[in-house]
DNA sequence: CTGACTATCCCCCTTTAGGGGGAATGGCGC
DNA sequence: GCGCCATTCCCCCTAAAGGGGGATAGTCAG
């Protein structure tokens, strides 16, 4: 597996200063923009104005079955490849989605074979890309602990060449775009829900982040020098704060509510 | 909690140019380079160059017990900080870490506050990072799915005001420094250690999202239409694909690998 | 002082998870 | 075709988690 060969442009000399005040005015519209469709018009008009002929800001889950309110899909590729690509679960080995988990830096789709080692399957899917004329494109990765992953991509019709000048323009407009459209979504999705926050005591804490580690009870007990009885206990009132009945619940919870970072538990 | 007030800059109009090729400069050189130590260099040069006090190129790990070999430490901190840091095992909620893991962009350390709800504990590591004479800072997220998270962040001396006008060019130079830094560091460590990414099936997934809702094995079974064994059977070899004895466990590792996304669990 | 919360310990019981074995089917890659 | 993997199902057993019921002692605020 090679790695990525990180690259950075913002155009040739005389462009640059012109492609930087697209960026600018990119991001500073979708700062202001108050919904998804308002932030997806924006990457319809600014992939045009980079000679881009598709666009995807994407959730990489399975966007039939969950809850749409958080995971977000802004694209507008061919019907059919979509069809295909929700039909066979392609979000979770598509070859562009995996490399964009191999850098947090944009990347031009014709240099994932030097990021990760396609498997035969996934040479595959970039043929038949090709056949549902989709070309070379390329990938702004975005991707936060605890979220499912996600990237914005543009891409070129079959046949037209990839102009890489624009790679580290692409790169913030590819960052700010997502984190606008995520905001978005998230906002959506906590008007329905309100969750009210609740903390745990200090010992409840101790028990929960061991048991977050794959701890059982008896281990716990152990490494803090109490009876398992008293672990069992403090686990039992901090499911009943957070109102769940299993110790799974409780662990999410509580590295939801940040109570516990999820690095903390690896 | 409030949403992340994404910002964006190179500069005043007449300085953006000048910035710009500061970024192209120092990613140009950041691919360069072949040793953390350049990496370094260039990090003290730029912060410097920015006028910054302090640069810190971090993974979020314990620093002291962990492999070296896959996890970087590059920063100029007050060496008090850093032992207290360590110390007390902030990396793991830290606010300004908690902070970078809510968001893909580059954000004001003055703005934590309004992306994340501040515990005690976190409000008095703020104080407690005045008092070591660390003030204001940038701080650049820089998290992959499986891999330990991490951050590229430039900060000031207590009582200097932060100019934000460089956001823009700092999430850029952030970004490659932390690529570079990682890339060469992996090189370095892939003698010795390989760490894959792995991926669950789709059945795997379907079993491990439910267990992650706290679903117990015959829900599972129940809801997906299959007998209780093979749910049982299906979460086993997802636990050991994972190399993990518990469900907890399993839990976690997916939702940091974004296999699932948290928001889908509660 | 009283009531609320915390932390500690003890008993009972049922359900669930985890650790061992197996086996049959179908798809895909080499 | 052969091997690997995903998916499905079956058996065994022990360990752990969850749902009840208690008790004692300390802190801290009203």
């Amino acid at each position: 597996m090679g790695q990525a060969l990180a690259s950075f442009s913002f155009g040739v000399q005389e462009e640059s200063l012109q492609t930087f005040r697209l960026v600018q005015q990119f991001v500073d519209a979708a700062n202001r923009a108050s919904t998804l469709q308002q932030v997806e018009l924006l990457l319809e008009q600014i992939s045009l104005e980079m000679g881009f002929d598709y666009y995807a800001l994407i959730h990489h889950v399975d966007h039939r079955a969950r809850n749409k309110a958080s995971s977000v899909r802004l694209e507008n590729y061919p019907k059919p490849w979509v069809e295909k690509f929700l039909e066979k679960k392609m979000y979770s080995w598509d070859p562009i989605h995996v490399a964009s988990y191999a850098t947090n830096l944009a990347f031009a789709w014709s240099d994932v074979p030097d990021m990760i080692t396609l498997t035969k399957r996934q040479q595959d899917v970039l043929r038949s890309a090709l056949d549902e004329g989709i070309g070379d494109g390329i990938t702004v990765p975005a991707n936060l602990p605890g979220e499912a992953n996600g990237s914005c991509s543009f891409a070129l019709r079959r046949g037209k060449t990839l102009r890489r000048e624009y790679i580290g323009a692409i790169q913030l407009i590819g960052s700010f775009a997502f984190q606008s459209a995520r905001n978005l979504a998230l906002e959506a999705a906590r008007s329905t829900a309100t969750t009210g926050r609740v903390d745990l005591s200090p010992r409840q804490l101790d028990c929960v982040l061991l048991a977050g580690r794959g701890k059982s009870d008896w281990e716990i007990a152990t490494i803090l020098g109490i009876k398992e009885d008293t672990v069992t206990q403090h686990l039992d009132s901090a499911r009943e704060r957070y109102g769940v009945a299993k110790r799974v619940q409780l662990i999410l919870r509580a590295v939801h509510a940040g109570q516990i970072a999820l690095t903390d538990l690896l």
